[in-house]
DNA sequence: CATGAATGAGTTTTCATTCAT
DNA sequence: AATGAATGAAAACTCATTCAT
């Protein structure tokens, strides 16, 4: 009776190393949250791990290597979050009204992930060393949840014959500004009924009409 | 009768002096708008407006001067521009479509300003020596013609009962999604249709209904 | 009449660089000699100078720009001496006896460039990004007049038919060789008995024969 | 009669011991030969070695340490290899050929220890912290059978009344460079010619007479 | 006023050496 | 004995700011 391989059980160095990297991921998500790439040192994120400086060069080659590292981490866990509950709604106004909570509570919780991503749109915007774009990819990943919802939806007639991509990306918009005032104000109010106005606003718009028992803010 | 006082008319000197720090300040546009607040120098930014690096000094104190007072004389540009636009229009459409237009042209025309906004954003969600949030105010004042708009619109019935204030972010919010990408992408493509778009769900939300007539794209 | 342009008398300005330029050298060289490229710190360097360390990026772009310039410039000093001392000798022996004593005077006097180059020669043979091999250069020009006047003394009948070329290393090495030794030795002693030496083995070799009366060490 | 003591057979442990070092001292040959001694990492040996880093530690106190055991070896290794051929070398003219020879072909086949003699002069020059002069010994020890074939030379009448050890040192020097030369410009050129030429000159100087039998190149 | 040479604090990265396992 | 992860000192290079001319 043929026996399986084993499951290929990680060695405990293999755990302390992952470990370690998490470690100093996280680390470097804080440091770099808190003040952008330029003003982040490695000395900081050595200390914030609590490591020595060298120690952080046993695991990353280079500054921007964790910096692409730590802003990869932050985006995909979101992007996880997002399709889970995104792909659980029922309807699309459940999917929209879950984007944005699900986005707003994540930055609330995480707020150097949210940092970390204006950080990256602006050295996008002046890296004259093209990488690809990881903004890009990132709201691409971000949305395709929602813009298969919104395919659907359409096809359901459920929404107007609009360009789901475009759609997804408003929807998208929205939350960010949402978010970015939130945190820049370091509001603590009640969430719960601007994001009933955001998604009343995607589904209404702001015409006049018999249905304005969405009421707004 | 009173006399008044002599129209104050500036010195020689004065308009010297204001000459020279306007072309330092579009320097600087150009320099931050091009590389953000780090990997600038001040060097670069005396290069860019002919002049010696000591005499940056002579106008601004510090790096960080330079820095406020262009990104301030941008979006002082900008807000002006805004508001006479917002102002101009008939109807809360034209106002809202106005308002997607001028921004959309004048980031167009000024990237580096849109470039600098961005930075600081950034900036703002890290500065350790809280100033006065620039952002804040500069979005305040960016759309105060729109929420007067909205205002108005609302007390006159043309639209639904919602916060003023918000329905005007949530336009900001599409603007600069839609603007960004347009920089981030380098897109040439013909931004009248997606204006168009942008308008009519402002206007009419996704909800499907009799008043298809606003095409999406 | 025409007036003669002015004969392009250096600035005020253009002195003070050049001079600045000079003691960063000879300072370059003190340092690059007693310690080689490796050990040799752009903080020792500036020391040296009594500059500031961020001043001598000022004048030359890298520490092996440096470190090149440094080499050059004591290289060039010495094949100017030599050249004039070999040029001015009335027969071979005379330009053999010429070439061995100003090179042993010279390094005598500036051990750090002998130093220099020893690093260089060891520096070129573990480059891993070849540039053009100054070592190479440097003793081709030091033996450029030694050449010339091996080629001149071969058609005059003075010495045998050699290839001029390897007489003329076959010198230089015997030269390099007793610099060597005396420098590694900090010997004191008259150098002029040993030249004796070299210039009777070069010219007669060891065979015994008629002419020991060019007695050696 | 007295029983001689055991002859120290090498116990299992010390035969492992040796045959490590000397594993890593042939990787540290390598590794400095090709990169000098400053831009040689442990971490390159101990790769080279296939140990892991600290093992190095293990069999030598720092890398200083190791550096010189590799170079004592290489020179160890020279010297009784000239030695072997000068002593088997019937008349003077052979001692002086052989010892051209041997050292030309050794430094062809082990070109890290011929760059590795280099490197250690320029060390030696620059070193603050005086030990005993490695190199000095070496090229004494290296040319004690030229010298001792010199005395028996002079005393028999073979070649005129000089200096042994100068004679000795001369013959050092010329082969030195033309090493040098060889392995710096990569040459792959017939060395027979070169090594005639020298020892022609070595036995006949340069000036003209009647015993040009021994043509140059 | 204008200049630009000089300064030196601050940053990334490397690597010899140590030591717990 | 062997390992290799961790350490932290050191070094090249940059650039905001100052100040003598």
């Amino acid at each position: 009776m043929p026996v399986k391989a084993p499951p290929a059980r990680p060695s405990r160095e293999e755990v302390l190393t992952a470990y370690r990297r998490d470690v100093l991921l996280d680390a470097a998500r804080r440091v770099f949250g808190a003040r952008g790439f330029d003003e982040a040192t490695v000395d900081a994120i050595a200390a914030e791990a609590k490591v020595a400086k060298g120690t952080v060069y046993l695991y990353f080659p280079s500054k921007l290597a964790i910096y692409e590292a730590a802003f990869a981490a932050g985006m995909d866990e979101l992007t996880r979050l997002t399709d889970e509950r995104v792909r659980a709604a029922a309807s699309i106004r459940d999917a929209i009204r879950a984007f944005v909570e699900v986005r707003v509570a994540y930055f609330q919780a995480h707020p150097d992930d949210y940092r970390m991503y204006v950080h990256e749109v602006s050295r996008q915007l002046t890296d004259r060393t093209p990488r690809k774009s990881t903004c890009r990819e990132a709201i691409l990943a971000h949305t395709r949840g929602l813009r298969e919802a919104f395919t659907r939806a359409i096809a359901a007639g459920e929404v107007r014959a609009v360009d789901p991509a475009a759609a997804a990306l408003a929807v998208f918009d929205l939350t960010r500004g949402f978010v970015a005032r939130r945190l820049l104000a370091r509001s603590r109010s009640d969430a719960a009924q601007e994001i009933g106005f955001l998604t009343q606003l995607i589904w209404t718009g702001l015409q006049p009409g018999p249905d304005t028992s969405g009421r707004s803010v």
